[in-house]
DNA sequence: AATGAATGAGTGTTCATTCAT
DNA sequence: TATGAATGAACACTCATTCAT
């Protein structure tokens, strides 16, 4: 509970939420500008229009702060990743990408962040499970094992995909989502013809 | 001369060389373990028992020993992409991935600083020119402009997956090293179908 | 506002101010005992009692230091050449360099800092300008010109005969007051001379 | 012997002079052109074209040098300053004042090392004596001490003149070397004349 | 004697964090 | 509870000086 780097109180009046919502707001705005660890907290307090001292009252540290707005991310990827259960495979990685798509680019800091391989634990083990829940509904053959790993390779495939919009390729936007889709849904057939799971129709 | 993130003086004694050498391998041993921005140059010079001083009689200042790093890196990665031509196209792509393993594992900081997107730049695009090379050599009717484009994905995909063997992941390194072909050969061959370019025997 | 050699905020409340004049004060004190090129930041707020820190609240760099204690210094000067306009030309002579004497006395940076030539420019041509101004109330007939290089001059008199009470000449104070009046009186006379301006009782 | 800011050895071969020559050349260039504080060994070691080492066998710290340079100054002054007898008050003025301003011109870090009141001691007690020892032959009945109060205050007048036409008044040079006679003659006449001493004709 | 690589205390300055109000 | 002045360890970097060669 006295983590180090947890928030100091869940707040419970609407006032406190408030506050802390600004804050994070402020920090994911500063965070997504200049970076994570060139970003001060006086900045962030600053830019909140809330004081110093009130950033230490809901948030122990600065990395509280970071932990804090990967899971205000978290919760909202999950959202995202919510897809009808019905729509084939194809339309499921669509969807899927388009989501994360439209994620990214209503939440500023996330990219940033998220691409930022030292600091992401929890919200990428969470997005795992999810592929991996995906995986083991459309497939429910699919080994355990060998699918976690497809989840876990696809997860990745995204996180350094995405990216390609920006420096150093700039590869224009539905270029990146197009070929995000290819490569995940060839990889993925090669997976399940390696796993001799069927192939769906829209995957030959 | 007086970059601002060059060398101070091409060292040119054994005993200046040495200096040199063991201050970009505390350098990369530091970066490594916690990253470029966290990095001090006293716990680099420290770390290379060599004062302070010392340090920055060769170094400007703290990028420029980045930089000395990473042209390092890239001199070093020359070769291991220097790969046989007469090579099928999936061996090709083995003895890359190969290549590139040992090379990581034997540069500790390559990881990290290659995948801080951040500070890439040279590197990354003497890289993914250097895969464009190979894919014209193998696919010579493939279009420069989608070639290209094959190229930046292949060398994101390659990025993105090699760290799946450490954390969170921790995917068992043979298994990454296969994952890196199978996504890599079954994104080729999908590009490859798209552009109505003949499959070679070993993609069918 | 984001100067940079402004002082970082105007002090509002009583407690800051007393701490910008602290810090003020020490800043004066290791400014006069060993210049301002050698004086270090730490010193003069370790002498002020306040930590490096709140220094750096105040005064976002060293010179920022110096140009508000030059400030104050302007300022508390102007009162001292403030002078009572009936006064005769000897009797404003001596009252002016009384009060700069008592000034100096009083404020243990000054001398050190006036004279240090590379540092005035702004405290150094407000004076001027109000000998300048004297001037042309005393001597309705001086032409402007003339009359600034002989404003100019007055102060330069001045500035180099005030520290022969200190080291290397160590001048009885008394001493240097008489004859800081003497050349000063006698220059004017030789320079209204010159331009034909009629002296007055008290200069012949 | 072993003073802290003496030269280490009187160079006695002809090599070393001009070691040392070489030296102080190079300190007066660098002293004049960014002032003495800002200055590095280092730098006039290499402006000199020696090894820093070399520069510390003959002087044993940065202040030696310094001291060595305002030495031989002292030494070119007094030839300036040394004076047909045979002249009148007046001349005998210009004569020194025009002797000054060549000898400033012709040595570059004079003026910044000379005006510098931090560092003058030696150099500057020996012209105060020299000017005394002109005054004694010019009037043989002026008493000792008033002799050398207005020697004293004639050289700090000269002092503070001469860089008139530099930062921040920017005078003519024609008008500086005027203004300096004129204030130099009006201050001795008004001592003379206290000391009821005979005025001599070209002061009247 | 001459070199210049090496040293490390010290510089100005920042910023996460605390705590008196 | 909220504030923001205060703290001081830590940072990147400099430079007078030493000493092995």
């Amino acid at each position: 509970m006295n983590d180090e780097t947890t928030m100091r109180k869940q707040p419970k009046q609407a006032r406190s939420q408030k506050r802390v919502d600004q804050l994070l707001d402020a920090a994911a705005q500063v965070f997504a500008e200049i970076g994570y660890e060139s970003a001060t907290t006086n900045q962030i307090a600053a830019r909140a229009k809330v004081s110093i001292g009130s950033l230490y009252q809901f948030f122990p540290n600065k990395e509280a702060l970071l932990e804090a707005l990967l899971a205000r991310y978290t919760e909202g990827l999950r959202e995202s990743l919510t897809i009808d259960q019905r729509l084939n495979c194809s339309d499921t990685i669509r969807v899927m990408i388009e989501g994360m798509a439209r994620f990214e680019s209503s939440h500023e800091a996330f990219k940033t962040l998220f691409m930022d391989s030292n600091r992401v634990s929890q919200m990428h083990t969470e997005i795992v499970q999810q592929i991996d829940a995906l995986l083991a509904i459309q497939f429910p053959t699919f080994d355990p094992a060998p699918r976690r790993q497809c989840a876990i390779v696809g997860v990745a495939i995204v996180k350094a995909l995405m990216p390609l919009s920006g420096p150093p390729d700039y590869l224009a936007p539905e270029v990146v989502l197009n070929e995000v889709q290819v490569s995940l849904k060839s990889y993925l057939r090669a997976v399940l013809l390696r796993e001799a799971i069927p192939l769906p129709d829209d995957l030959v």
